[in-house]
DNA sequence: TGTTTGAACATCTATATATATGTTTCTTTA
DNA sequence: TAAAGAAACATATATATAGATGTTCAAACA
């Protein structure tokens, strides 16, 4: 089979299927092969006998086109490196969903869609993770009991269930099997959100407009460090809350109660700013007991509260830290 | 060797280059394990025996932190998959460069770059261009000889020359001998670019920058479109120039000169205009010999010039399609 | 100070992608 | 209209990455 029958296999069947079909773009330079309409519905279609043929430039323009035209854009093709593609499975190439005629039949014609997604590791289904945990709960069955039944850890049945990992696709089987009822996510065609990392960006995205997040203390602290006039850059897997910077220095910054651990994060982040040359500053929500540890400075809540702009923040370090040379000496 | 013993070979080597060190970043949640500082150069390291554990957000992180600390971040290891990381190489892990102990103490204390890094396909080497041409063309060989004499194509040879393509490593050593010259370009550890599609998007938009394009004479009649009031979104890789597009209408939009090619264009244009419910216009640079092609309109640019708004625009093209459509029909 | 919880790592597997190039097909030029 | 030139395609190869999970070690909790 060429790309040549493949283009006429597609065009005779989105033509069944009631679309209606431009001419076949011919004209170099091209990305797309085909449009094709029905209704409100737009496909912009390239064919590749080999899908891997399609390169990084030509999927660009077609997501490009097929937004600014209010379309989809899809590949269609026979084969993936030295294997054929297979029925009911999608592939992503550039972000750009790929199926076979065969597939792309099912779904126009037959009203049958997809429901296995070609992943790094192999084949994965998307299941209803309300419906399975509801099925479980129904049949009083723990996480480990199920786990058990069909294979897996008990923190993937959790991960399953709250839609954050996908399954393979014999895991799927025995699940629907055990509950009797239909768990895999059939796959849009026309709204792909590509791959599942994309489709927990633009989930959380949503979530995010919807339900704003509820301030947590440590926020409102770098909040108040902000209104002195810092950047404050938050982090989220350093021993620091932030990097706060204002023309003049840069200050890594630490948030938290005071607990067993502060001294032990303040002690880092000293070493840690005698590296990166900055201060250092760790902002206590509560009572501390310590004034500074090393070249950090331990500031309560209540004091920062008294400060009014950033210079009096720096005094304020500087001070503290002279001070406590002069009682504690350098560790 | 576990990643403990890597921690301490990376301190040493570092240690010897003369760096300060911080102390290890032992808390939770954590993306690098040290940082260390020389003068102006500052690295966050992050230390993994299997340099593919490394995770994205990780990665995210560390180069988040590098970029607002003003330093590189890099990953030592020692394997990936089931083989040793080789010397002299560099790995990417999600953007951040990644290499053995034995290569960072090649660079840091005998200044010994890498020159070698993996990439799809292989180990490549990154060459000087220029150096390579001049170095054929004193001898005056032909592209075609030396591909020939080195294996590759006359197009591969080319591509190296412009710097569009990577070698492998034979080809280069090859090269190196033919001309007594040296071609690898070394890898700068501190700031890596990445990946060869980054390097090439950072240099373009560098180029871009110093040298504006000279517009084209199509690049001017868009603009003219643009000036009417419409959304000009142009395309690479498409039978027509751009999407123009106000509130109330989307207009394919091809430009040329009028030659062979145009009538068929226009064709195309029709066809997709029908699937894709938008208008088609074709603005022809000079003179043209018809009107209309289906329902694409062509206008001369000195017609485009005398419209002066978007619904003038409008008008325009729906006369000239009733008109042609009485003289020569629907096709 | 144990105990529990969860992050970090190492590892396996199969897919996705970048480099490289020969062949085919379309476009342009003489 | 034929020849030259340029895309597009198919394909080979080895790396990069996502899903999945057991083990280890640090944090949080009682």
């Amino acid at each position: 089979m060429t790309k040549e029958d493949l283009i006429h296999q597609i065009i005779d069947v989105l033509a069944r299927a009631g679309f209606a079909i431009s001419d076949r773009c011919n004209i170099r330079p091209r990305s797309f092969d085909v449009a094709a309409r029905k209704g409100e519905i737009l496909i912009l279609c390239k064919a590749l006998f080999n899908i891997d043929g399609l390169n990084e430039e030509t999927a660009r323009e077609m997501k490009y086109l097929a937004e600014y035209l209010g379309g989809s854009a899809i590949v269609v093709g026979a084969k993936t490196r030295d294997q054929m593609l297979e029925d009911s499975v999608v592939y992503m190439r550039y972000d750009i969903l790929s199926l076979n005629v065969q597939t792309l039949n099912d779904y126009f014609n037959e009203n049958i869609p997809p429901l296995v997604s070609a992943a790094p590791g192999g084949l994965y289904v998307s299941m209803e993770g309300n419906t399975l945990k509801k099925a479980r709960i129904d049949k009083s069955m723990s996480l480990g009991t199920l786990a058990t039944m069909v294979g897996v850890s008990r923190r993937t049945i959790s991960k399953y269930e709250e839609e954050g990992m996908d399954a393979s696709i014999d895991v799927v089987l025995q699940l629907e099997d055990i509950f009797g009822v239909e768990l895999a996510r059939p796959i849009n065609i026309l709204n792909s959100y590509g791959s599942r990392k994309l489709r927990k960006k633009t989930e959380s995205d949503a979530e995010n407009q919807i339900t704003p997040v509820r301030p947590m203390p440590e926020d409102l602290i770098l909040n108040t460090i902000s209104m002195l006039g810092y950047d404050v850059l938050p982090t989220t897997q350093a021993p620091f809350k932030a990097i706060s910077r204002d023309k003049s220095s840069v200050i890594l910054t630490g948030v938290s109660e005071f607990n067993t651990t502060v001294i032990k994060r303040a002690h880092l982040m000293s070493s840690i700013s005698c590296v990166t040359h900055t201060k250092s500053v760790f902002i206590i929500n509560g009572h501390s007991k310590i004034k500074s540890v090393e070249n950090t400075v331990l500031i309560e809540k209540k004091e920062l509260d008294k400060i009014n702009d950033s210079q009096e923040l720096l005094d304020f370090i500087e001070e503290r830290k002279e001070n406590d040379d002069e009682n504690k000496g350098v560790f």
